[in-house]
DNA sequence: TACAATTATGCAACATTGTTGCGTTTATAA
DNA sequence: TTATAAACGCAACAATGTTGCATAATTGTA
């Protein structure tokens, strides 16, 4: 029975994921904790927070895994849950967007566990003309 | 006007990748080359296998890019190709499943380019029981 | 409030994966 | 057969993630 600590740099992570509107990769986590820990220590961080269902882990098409926070869903939503992350290959943000019903038709000898549904393109920020 | 070369090294990735019944990294394809060139040589091999329409490139759920044969869809029906992913959580392998349709629902100011539809779980291999 | 237990952290060192530059080799068209 | 540009090998580097271990800090309990 590991007993859960609510430290500052765990506070200050958790903070950081949900202020942003993307999901975000260790690296920019990283840059925006300002020094208040190690580099390892967020990884360690990341990894309990995921752990505990606080955020989501995300990996985008360029295989750069994400960290969104877990808001839209519910815990026991995970199985078929409903949003879909979108890919921008211009400024590499990943997005969530919500409302995509998903019908599969996987052959019953497969267990399914979790579906992601990652879609590429251009997100509107850079769709804009300069 | 490039012109494309088919050299022992390529025609050796392109093989191994297509004798594979699911999707390989570049580490598992490295190791069955068996030295007929560099580590560097394999990278640029996939890319360009990529660029030319022969292979796919496949993120898995923990990141890992994984190469796969080109062979269910042609060309044109990238953008909304009809099939999944499944990624085992056992053993790591994936395998592309056929006949799988998605509707989207997203706005009007994204532009999509690719679809990716990946489902975590068990294969039917790592399902039996020892 | 102080203490003990154990979770969390920092640091260093390492492993893996992917990238780049450059000189050399090799496949292909002429 | 030869010229040319594509492909390659090697070395060095960069980014990302992991592990071990000693130390620090949080939390329940006395």
């Amino acid at each position: 029975m590991a007993i859960i600590r609510n430290t500052i740099a765990k506070k200050t992570v958790f903070e950081i994921i949900q202020l942003n509107k993307t999901a975000m990769s260790q690296t920019e986590i990283f840059a925006k904790v300002n020094n208040i820990c190690d580099r390892v220590t967020v990884y360690r961080i990341l990894e309990r927070l995921v752990k505990e269902v606080k955020i989501h882990k995300i990996v985008n098409i360029n295989g750069v895994i994400n960290y969104a926070p877990c808001n839209s869903c519910s815990h026991e939503q995970h199985v078929h849950h409903d949003h879909l992350h979108f890919s921008c290959t211009t400024c590499k943000k990943l997005t969530c967007i919500a409302d995509n019903h998903i019908e599969l038709n996987i052959p019953s000898n497969y267990q399914v566990a979790e579906v992601f549904l990652t879609v590429s393109g251009i997100c509107p920020d850079c769709l804009i003309i300069p």
